[in-house]
DNA sequence: CGTTACGTTTACGTTCACGTAAGCCTTGCT
DNA sequence: AGCAAGGCTTACGTGAACGTAAACGTAACG
């Protein structure tokens, strides 16, 4: 298998973070990349874990909710009792995102209403809006 | 028109926040509560308004940035440079919030095919999911 | 063999979004 | 008149998520 591991720069430059981002995600137990001598050394793993992390932010959760989550992605499937409770919080979890994104949906829509009325009240005042 | 306005314990008790919270805001100049005496009273302008900010901290916004938004939802419709400017502002959030849709509608099919995969190994050990 | 580049740890600093405590004013009972 | 409830200002405190500076290690390059 092609353990194909990344320095910390190339990890910085590939997800538009810095250095003290990765060694911080580390402490918090969100990463965990292997040692070479005393060099972070980050896996494909590390990477996957990282892209979820950062798509987490955005979404508004903390990073110790996110870290809940992380562990469903890479859960221990010989372990039943914890598996279980992974699947529960996992459960909780796309709920309250189907209900971001219902109502994502209604921010949406309202938004659009505002600039559709937005560019009325500009066309009658004879100015041209870009409507692509 | 009837000028409903509200005590700040009655907006807390509504909207489920602190009064530190909404004297916050007022700092911030997210909301105009208008004074009687020294007392704050909060109209529906200043309802419709936080429950925008409410809904953006959800999906991530910082207040400053939730500020420009709400400047959208009640932009003066005479003044034709302010109101393209604002427009213009809208449509990156629209595009901002479309991306995000589109992020959350990937992150909600990866996290339900885990959980597919959860149920599945936990069915294997002889475990009852609430399959609900 | 010096120095430049890259990485490390340790630790204090900073920004955001409030929490919390102290002290003061009015308003409405009783 | 007394006083409790509710609101106000001022100001320091706090947790999360990093930023930033100092001091050090080491590996390669000219």
């Amino acid at each position: 298998m092609t353990e194909t591991t990344m320095t910390i720069r190339e990890m910085c430059d590939m997800f538009e973070v810095t250095p003290r981002t990765l060694r911080f995600y580390e402490a918090k137990e969100l990463i965990f990349p292997i040692r070479e001598g005393t060099k972070r050394l980050f896996t494909k793993r590390d990477r996957a874990r990282l892209k979820l992390i950062l798509r987490g932010k955005r979404f508004g959760f903390s990073l110790e909710e996110i870290r809940q989550l992380l562990d469903l992605y890479d859960a221990d499937p010989t372990q039943q009792v914890q598996l279980a409770r992974t699947y529960e919080v996992a459960g909780r979890h796309l709920k309250e995102m189907e209900e971001q994104r219902a109502e994502l949906d209604v921010a949406i829509a309202e938004l659009k209403d505002q600039m559709q009325w937005g560019a009325e009240k500009l066309a009658e005042m004879g100015a041209r809006v870009a409507a692509e």
